[in-house]
DNA sequence: TATCTATATAGCTATATAACGATATAACAA
DNA sequence: TTGTTATATCGTTATATAGCTATATAGATA
């Protein structure tokens, strides 16, 4: 029970194999038109073509871009005829844009003040 | 008022300067050896030399990552004599990467108990 | 001064991947 | 069957970057 006898009780890290997964799930936020997709669909349900209208990229690169998404469990999608509908598969997703964007609009607004004379 | 005249009432996307400065962010998580240094730097601070160790990564690499971290404003740095101590900068990132931890353990479980012949 | 130590940076190679065009597949219609 | 539409996949090119070695810089010490 002593702190005096183990000073050091470090947190356990993460195994390579958990590092990795971590990273490949970020990995599938870190591009601009990947989060343009989720943001689109935190709106409703698309199906992929009013994704290529609506986000102004190619076809090939949206299916694609879907694909890394589907693979990371943040996206699912449903066959209705021809049409492919794509939907947020994790609530999770969403938080995490929220709190990014959150925590990027204090920092922008810090930097702000810093150039506002009055304050 | 009337929710009749105007059915499709969208929530506003963010711009492209913000998708891609959220982009940035998560691209700073997508390495698996930056969260390795995270992770490190959850338990206590370290210098960048003990970093190298402790990563089992080289000195320029870890160097490299560790200004990617501070560019992004995770990693905070303190020069001390000729060492430079690092630290988790913006308590955030502990908590995105815990929810992405947490996540990823549910959906393991979830495909082990698909595999439990007993439930 | 010279020299050591801790860290950063430059230059390089290999790999990953975003975006594009062309083609393939799959579901429906005629 | 043939044709049409929606989506996926293939092949290519261009760019980004992880990791390495070598070098540079900056602070401490002699």
């Amino acid at each position: 029970m002593s702190k005096k006898k183990n000073p050091e009780v470090l947190k356990p890290l993460l195994s390579d194999t958990a590092l990795e997964l971590v990273a490949l799930r970020f990995r599938a936020l870190s591009e601009p038109m990947r989060l343009r997709l989720l943001n689109l669909l935190t709106q409703k349900e698309y199906t992929v073509g009013q994704l290529v209208e609506a986000s102004g990229s190619g076809q090939a690169n949206v299916s694609k871009h879907l694909a890394v998404l589907r693979d990371a469990g943040m996206v699912g999608m449903r066959k209705e005829g021809l049409s492919t509908w794509c939907y947020i598969a994790d609530p999770m997703v969403n938080e995490l844009c929220e709190m990014m964007c959150c925590r990027l609009r204090e920092e922008m607004e810090a930097k702000a003040l810093a150039f506002d004379p009055k304050i």
